[in-house]
DNA sequence: TTCCAGGGAGTAT
DNA sequence: ATACTCCATGGA
């Protein structure tokens, strides 16, 4: 149990913001899987409570240690994201685990949330290891070695269609190399992504959810279509006019435009940018998705 | 049926 | 550097 009086959080918006992809909510209690613990968690009022873990993993993970209302204060810039943050006050950044954050976001590029979240339990329930918890079946997320060892039909058969040979590529380069992602915490934002984009998959916009989902880098601002529509609704006066007039017609984001968009939210939003991206890549969605 | 999705790789210029 | 084209498939 956990009070937090002083730590504003909202659970179900924290879970429901497309971060993470594998918890799920059965009754008024969310089960998951978070590096191989398998546990439920409900918030009531302000009473955190959960079964199967300790109180300090989940402060960590939930992001709980971050002084939120302070970040409010330095990305809090104007009326738009104002309004965000009224409307989804509470919700923070998780604590992912870099691995399955990277191969997640390597399955995630060109779908839907609802189709990621099949494709990615699938690969659990295939490669990961079964728990069984309160009568329920859980699986870890695969471990590097079991989807560099798979083939490539058995990640197919996933539903990952072509991205099976990108993660499977990936993994089996870590593997190899024995590469540790926890290292690129220690090094600087810049340096860190120029490693993560020489993984096949991954580019600028999984790189920034890497770094921004399971590495603490954030001033990382990952730019998807959502956030693209906001930034053209509601902040092309931060763009030069000829991006703008670029960004309206072609419907491709490349590198070059892609670099420009992000690195001006990074700037404009400051160094708790990817929280900023967050509230509005969720506040977009909530207003254009009826349910 | 058609359209779109938390993009990236490959190729030609 | 920049522009264009494929890529597989589930969900709406």
């Amino acid at each position: 149990m956990l009070n937090l009086k002083a730590c504003p959080f909202n659970l179900d918006v924290t879970l429901c913001c497309g971060q993470v992809f594998r918890w799920n909510k059965i009754g008024d209690w969310w089960f998951g899987v978070a590096k191989d613990k398998v546990f439920k968690i409900r918030q009531v009022e302000k009473r955190l409570e959960f079964v199967n873990v300790n109180s300090e993993f989940v402060c960590h993970y939930f992001g709980l240690n971050d002084d939120l209302q302070k970040i409010k204060e330095s990305i809090n810039k104007d009326a738009h994201i104002c309004r965000a943050l009224e409307k989804l006050w509470g919700l923070r950044l998780i604590q992912q685990d870099p691995w399955e954050c990277l191969a997640s976001y390597i399955c995630a590029t060109y779908k839907g949330i609802p189709a990621i979240k099949t494709m990615l339990n699938k690969l659990a329930q295939k490669f990961g290891e079964k728990t069984v918890f309160e009568g329920y079946d859980f699986y870890n997320f695969p471990t590097v070695d079991a989807l560099a060892c798979a083939t490539l039909d058995s990640l197919s058969a996933c539903g990952l269609g072509y991205r099976a040979k990108y993660l499977k590529t990936t993994a089996k380069k870590i593997f190899e190399q024995q590469f540790d992602l926890e290292e690129l915490r220690q090094l600087p934002y810049a340096e860190a992504k120029k490693i993560l984009c020489n993984f096949t998959g991954v580019g600028p916009k999984v790189a920034d959810c890497v770094l921004l989902f399971s590495l603490g880098k954030y001033e990382a601002f990952p730019v998807d279509v959502w956030i693209k529509r906001v930034v053209l609704r509601h902040y092309n006066r931060l763009l030069p006019r000829e991006l703008t007039q670029k960004l309206a017609k072609s419907r491709k984001l490349d590198n070059s435009k892609y670099s420009k968009i992000s690195e001006i939210c990074r700037n404009y939003f400051g160094d708790y940018a990817g929280y900023a991206q967050e509230y509005l890549y969720h506040y977009e969605r909530m207003t254009n998705i009826d349910n």
